[in-house]
DNA sequence: TGTAATATCTACCCTAACAGGAGAGTCAAC
DNA sequence: GTTGACTCTCCTGTTAGGGTAGATATTACA
């Protein structure tokens, strides 16, 4: 029968683990003085307690290490347990190289003296949403000064309600970056379908389950930048675009005089080689 | 400006997150009304949260990130940042990797219908202590109930005192285990420095780093089975044995008449490979 | 046997990054 | 005016204990 201090000391095991390990009911001391409540412990526990110690060093929760020790008549279950945690472990560890993948990503860049995170790429789901849509070839980036207003005029007739959060794009239908004869697709959120005409139609856009998306503050003209940032960023972290790009527009002339403060998500389709 | 609602949903970020970094000053709204409390964000914060939310994806917690976001005028710190959550994110794999190599074995043992955990086995330290000491070469395992009582003798003798936790042990010095002829040291941890004789001597015995251990209970007669589970252990999982193998005796026949219930750890000095 | 040092006890608060829920107030539409 | 959706604050819970305070117990030494 060992004290408490003793105990530790003999399995390594700090005093506060061994109370909570008892508090919890993980551990019991084998006796405990009622009038003091002194904690004593046999050799015996020895045994449990470094199975205990063994589950947790191979990452068990304390929670599942009681199950584990409770039904442990069958090794089936415990066959399940172990292979579930090896599941986990390996997503984790995949997670962890990811993020280990990132962080030399930013290292090289700013070791390259690149203005750090001016584009910060970020992963997220875009949703699924019916647009009004016009998908048009148009000669050069101008000519959305043009096609826009059209697009907001018919919409007004029609009576089409936006979605909120507004969410206003352009998807890109080209493979490449082009500057002249661009195949775009102009998109406006709404409620619900609305009547088609000629050049404005009313469709679902998919959502995309992952998009490499970056904020580009200015104006257009320097867009090609942030495309350029977020395209690296993929084929040198393993992703893949799989889908036309889109740009979502957040501020820009129609609610901000200066060009220095537009504002313009560029959202890439994207996965995992 | 935007509600906490819609600037959520913008930007996948649950309401409870910007609450609480809002909570925590890492990233406010950019007005409060003062009358409601209501939280309004604007286009203009978009930026900065998705730094933030960049940084997280690395893995940084949110107080690095917001002293990494205070101080971003200086690249400097930024890459030491970067280079320390480097190694530590090479760290954590690691010793995600050894859980796994864990696991792996564990399910082998237990798919070949091997007992479970019969053998536990656990790395611990071991203490730098001062011991009354004998080496001898024993003809066999029987010879232990001759030379420790012997030992005993000489200690009282001496008025050593024992050390607690008790500490009584041999170390094999063979390289190898053997059945006849064995080298072994046997010793009982002491508070001082007593008196050598010719059999008897006091020495220091040097702590051990590392040392795989795993508990036997029942007669010594089957206390191969324990090494083989060590030494099979740190085979398969690359551990490599560096020092001699050490016996600890917990309960034997002086306090337990029952040999089922003998009580023996075995100590084996390893090393990563 | 008395005193001082050490060991142990319970009880409370703390960690990171929110999630969940209660109860109350606010906003926008019908 | 009312309803339903939205938002607010405040509280508790999550892991595996760590840190500390104040009270009691045991042990060592004179």
């Amino acid at each position: 029968m060992y004290k408490i201090g003793v105990f530790s000391k003999m399995n390594r095991v700090t005093i506060k683990a061994l109370r909570h390990y008892d508090e919890i009911g993980l551990f019991k001391p084998c006796y405990v003085d009622e009038i003091t409540g002194y904690r004593y412990y046999s050799s015996s526990q020895l045994h449990q307690l470094h199975k205990i110690l063994a589950l947790k060093r191979i990452g068990f929760s304390l929670d599942e290490i009681q199950h584990t020790v409770e039904q442990e008549s069958s090794d089936r279950h415990l066959i399940a347990y172990l292979e579930d945690k090896q599941m986990e472990i390996t997503r984790i560890i995949e997670t962890e190289q990811m993020q280990l993948a990132h962080i030399q990503w930013y290292l090289k860049i700013l070791k390259q003296g690149g203005a750090y995170m001016s584009y910060a790429i970020v992963l997220k789901e875009l949703p699924e949403v019916i647009v009004a849509s016009m998908r048009t070839v148009i000669p050069n980036y101008d000519a959305y000064y043009e096609i826009y207003p059209e697009m907001g005029r018919y919409m007004e007739e029609q009576g089409a309600q936006c979605r909120v959060p507004e969410y206003c794009f352009t998807i890109y239908h080209d493979g490449e970056y082009k500057e002249a004869d661009i195949d775009v697709e102009i998109c406006e959120a709404v409620t619900a379908y609305g009547k088609d005409s000629e050049k404005v139609k009313f469709k679902k856009v998919d959502g995309v389950k992952t998009a490499a998306c970056v904020l580009h503050k200015g104006p257009y003209s320097t867009i090609g930048m942030a495309y350029g940032a977020v395209t690296k960023w993929a084929g040198e972290n393993g992703y893949q675009i799989i889908g036309a790009p889109r740009e979502s527009y957040i501020d820009g002339i129609w609610n901000k005089e200066n060009e220095e403060e537009w504002l313009t998500e560029v959202q890439i389709p994207v996965k995992l080689k």
